[in-house]
DNA sequence: CGTCTTGTCAACCAGCGGTCAGGAACGACG
DNA sequence: CGTCGTTCCTGACCGCTGGTTGACAAGACG
């Protein structure tokens, strides 16, 4: 009589086709400026359909973030044969050249950072995680105990990163390396006023 | 024959009450956490009249925040008198002090940055003249013009002055002035790495 | 053919920010 | 005392949001 009224999917391949939607169109809007009716209606399905797949907004935008977050989690992991020093050189320069090959995924997570939850999580685990492999690697070097101002230089030499990879973002008129030279600097800088230059020093000889 | 249905209160007098009101509610609770229908009802009044006082949500919020960011920008304001490198110092000071003593409103400030383009234009605002007050601190100290890694060197202390204070508030366990020294002699990493360093020295013995 | 699973949809819900026509309180005036 | 006008205030409503429900269509299997 006449063409069916809809063509169903093989469920992989209909999750796939929204996770792949929703990385386009999460970069393209932030979080609350797209409904999921108009996720549905892109994706020619509806509402429900999208809700049955994914539980929730923003399960649906942890899933997109997910991919890129596994992808970006493994070329951030340090050598666990290298030096302190050594492998948190190496783990920056992938994050900043990870971060180059995404920038627009990059761009919106970190605009999405205080809006969905789940993008707050993922970073701040990232910054936790990171912030303890430093602190451990220094305290590695010697068996002092870090003062508390370490702490907050490493911490905030994390927000500095992250500042500074999206005024580097924006300007595009710096060089990778030369970028990577200025976060190394700051952080040695900032330990060094913090009182613990000398453990840096120490662990790069180490 | 029964009592009034509500009593009316003076222009003025009534919106002072919502402001003072707001101030306590978003400190409470996040921007988004709180509906303009709870807020009414907590003040006992009509959703309708309180949008008679104010014409959107975040007009309201940005209310709430006015007072506070008008004595801040006050506290910090540098003396136009000293050299570029003290007028630095001081207005960090003065920050430092006023953070320290409004704690709840500047977390709840930097929680809403995200979501509250009020907010967020009220931080890049003073992130955009703090930058531009350093910047230009230090190409007055000599003739050269800064490489655009000064830039990003300076933008990035920013950031990193605002986990840094984040982690400080949490942590509690530094001293004001102690910070203080951690964040300028970050800066002073940051730029050194940024290859503007001499222009600091200069600028601070200028 | 029947039946069972899977995929799909229209219709609905409570709650959101925001709007509007009109009622109720109160000071002024006869 | 009445009543009148100003101004403060409200209940009902709007379009939209994220999220739910129950019924039905498509295809696989006997």
């Amino acid at each position: 009589m006449s063409s069916p009224a809809y063509t169903r999917l093989e469920n992989d391949e209909r999750r796939r086709q929204l996770v792949a939607l929703g990385e386009r169109l999460f970069t393209e809007n932030a979080f609350d400026e797209i409904s999921m009716a108009a996720i549905a209606r892109e994706a020619g399905i509806s509402k429900a359909l999208l809700y049955h797949y994914f539980p929730s907004k923003r399960d649906f935008f942890a899933a997109t973030l997910a991919e890129g977050a596994e992808a970006l989690r493994l070329a951030v992991e340090p050598d666990p044969d290298a030096a302190p020093a050594e492998a948190l050189l190496a783990s920056l320069a992938a994050y900043l050249r990870w971060v180059e090959e995404h920038r627009d995924s990059y761009a919106k997570l970190m605009r999405s950072v205080a809006t969905v939850r789940e993008a707050r999580e993922l970073v701040d685990q990232v910054r936790d995680l990171t912030a303890q492999r430093v602190l451990d690697g220094l305290a590695g070097g010697s068996g002092a105990p870090l003062p508390p101002t370490a702490r907050i230089a490493v911490r905030g030499w994390l927000w500095f990163l992250d500042g500074a990879i999206l005024d580097w973002l924006d300007g595009g008129d710096v060089a990778r390396e030369e970028l990577l030279g200025l976060l190394v600097g700051t952080l040695l800088g900032a330990l060094t006023a913090a009182g613990a230059g000398d453990l840096l020093q120490a662990a790069a000889d180490g």
